[in-house]
DNA sequence: CGGATGCAGAATGTATACAGATGAAGCGTC
DNA sequence: GACGCTTCATCTGTATACATTCTGCATCCG
C-alpha cells in the first residue's frame, strides 16, 4: 500500500498529500509529544518538503481534529480526555444509526444488500473458527468493509462526509477497538454478539424496519465502548488502541 | 503594504481570516457561479490579499463544505441537491437530539438551565405579540442562542465541533429557515409549535428524560424540513433562504 | 530575593518568483 | 469541411525571501 504510493509519488501524489500522510503518521505514532507545538521548520527538515505543503498539511490536520490551533499562531498536537473518546464513539454510533435508518426507510439496492450479505457470510466463517485460530486481521478488514457498505446504503453524501470526519479520530473508527478483544478471554463471545448485530441490522434494513436498524447500530457502537473500558483499566491493552498516545489518561485504582 | 487604517482596524485578524470571511460571503451571495472554478488570481485581485492567504482560505472553505476540490487542481463552488439539503437538516436534528439526550442523562448545570429558561421566556414574549407585529429578527437571534445553550448543556467538545460543521452549511443552521415562515399565513401557528418544543425539551432535560428530549429535538428539526418544502415550491420564498444560490433545484410542477 | 524590562532568537504570516501541467485556440493536413 | 496536432496562455503547486510577532532568558532595579 505504502509502496504503491511511493512508487507513483512523482506525479499523482502532491507534496501536500505526502506531508499530510506523513504528519498524521507522526502524530498517531506519538513521535510528536501531545500538547506540544508542531514547528513548521522542524517538519520541513523531517518530511523533506518545503514550508508551503507543510502548512497546508497542518491546516488539514487541524480540520481533521488531530491538531489544535494555538491562539498566538501555529498548531499543537491535540490531546483527548477519556470522556472525549467515549463521546466520539457514541457520536459514531449515532451517525451509523442514522445511516442504518435511512437505508431501511429508503430501501437499499439489491447489489448493496448482496454485498453486505456476502461480507457477513465471510465474517461468519472467520468467527466460526476456534478462538485460538481466529484471523483477527481479516475480521477487522471485513468489519470495516461492512460498515462502509452500510454507510453507502444510506446514499447520503452529507452523512458520509460527517462519518468520515468522526472516524478520522483513530480510536473512534469502527474496527479500531476490535484488537483489544484479542486479549480478552471473552473474545469469541463478544465477536459473536457483534456478528449477530451485523446479521440483525441487515435484516432490519431489508424489512424496512428503520427504528430497529438504528437502535441496533447504536448498541453496536457500545461494544467499542466496552472494549475501551477494558483497555483503560488494563494498561497493557492500550498498546492495541490506535492513537492511544493522544489520550490523556486519568489515574485509576 | 498594510494600510494604517486596516492595521488599527484589527491587528489580530490575519489576512487569511479576512480572506476566508470575504470568500464565504462571495460564495453565499452567489457572486461566484456555483459549479464554477474559483480562480486564485481572480480572488487575489478581488480580495486584495496575496495568493497565500487566498489558498489557505480555499482549503478551509473546502473542509467547511462550501467548496469542492477539482481533481486536476484548484477548487470549485459546491452545489447541493435538494436531497442533500434535506439530509443536512436531518443530520442536524439527529446531532441536536444527541445533545439533548446527553444533557438530560448527564444533568445540566443550574446556570445553563436558567439561561435556557430565560431565553425561552424572551421568545415567549416575542411570539405572544400579534402575528403582524412579531419581531422576527429578535426571534431568530433568541432561537440561535437557545440552540447554542442546548449544545453547551451536552458538555461535549466533540459533539459541538461536529454540529458546528453541519451548521456551516448555511441552509442547515438552526434558524436558517425561520424567515421563510414570515411569508406563510400559518406563521404564528408554526412559531407556537416550535416554541412549545423548546419548552418541552427543556422540561425533559430537567427531568432527566433522555429519550424524550432526543425525540423532541429530532422533530423540532422537521419544522425546518417543512419550511424548506414551502420555499422549494414557492419560488419567491427562496430569496429568504441563506445560501439558496447553491441549491440545484429540480423542475417542479 | 523577586519581579519587571529589554534583547535575541525563532516561529509564524505574507508576498512573490518559478516550474510543471492543463486546457483551449489556431493552424495544418487529410 | 472536419479532425488532429502543436503551441501558447493561464493556472496551480512549490519553494523561498521578508517582516512582524511572540517567546524565553538574562540582566537590572526595587
Amino acid at each position: 500500500m505504502i509502496k504503491a504510493a511511493e512508487k507513483s509519488n512523482d506525479r499523482a501524489v502532491t507534496q501536500t498529500v505526502r506531508a499530510q500522510l506523513a504528519l498524521r503518521e507522526l502524530v498517531l505514532r506519538g513521535e510528536l509529544n501531545p500538547g506540544e507545538r508542531v514547528s513548521e521548520l522542524q517538519m520541513v527538515e523531517r518530511l523533506g518538503v518545503s514550508r508551503t505543503p507543510v502548512r497546508m498539511a497542518l491546516v488539514r490536520l487541524e480540520e481533521e481534529g488531530l491538531l489544535e490551533a494555538i491562539p498566538s499562531g501555529g498548531f499543537s498536537v491535540k490531546t483527548f480526555s477519556e470522556k472525549e473518546v467515549f463521546e466520539a464513539i457514541e457520536l459514531r454510533g449515532t451517525l451509523e444509526g442514522l445511516a442504518a435508518r435511512l437505508a431501511a426507510e429508503r430501501g437499499a439496492s439489491r447489489t448493496d444488500l448482496r454485498n453486505a450479505a456476502d461480507c457477513i457470510t465471510a465474517m461468519d466463517e472467520v468467527v466460526r473458527c476456534g478462538a485460538a485460530e481466529i484471523d483477527l486481521l481479516r475480521y477487522v478488514e471485513l468489519n470495516a468493509r461492512f460498515h462502509d457498505i452500510l454507510i453507502g446504503m444510506a446514499d447520503s453524501q452529507v452523512l458520509a462526509r460527517q462519518l468520515e470526519r468522526v472516524s478520522a479520530l483513530p480510536f473512534a473508527s469502527p474496527s479500531a477497538l476490535v484488537p483489544v478483544q484479542s486479549r480478552s478471554p471473552e473474545m469469541s463471545y463478544i465477536l459473536s454478539v457483534a456478528q449477530d448485530q451485523h446479521h440483525c441490522v441487515l435484516a432490519a434494513i431489508e424489512r424496512r424496519e428503520g427504528a430497529r436498524a438504528e437502535a441496533i447500530m447504536r448498541e453496536h457502537a457500545r461494544i467499542a465502548h466496552r472494549n475501551l473500558e477494558r483497555a483503560l483499566t488494563n494498561q497493557r491493552d492500550m498498546d492495541l488502541v490506535p492513537g492511544s498516545v493522544l489520550i490523556k489518561r486519568r489515574i485509576r485504582a
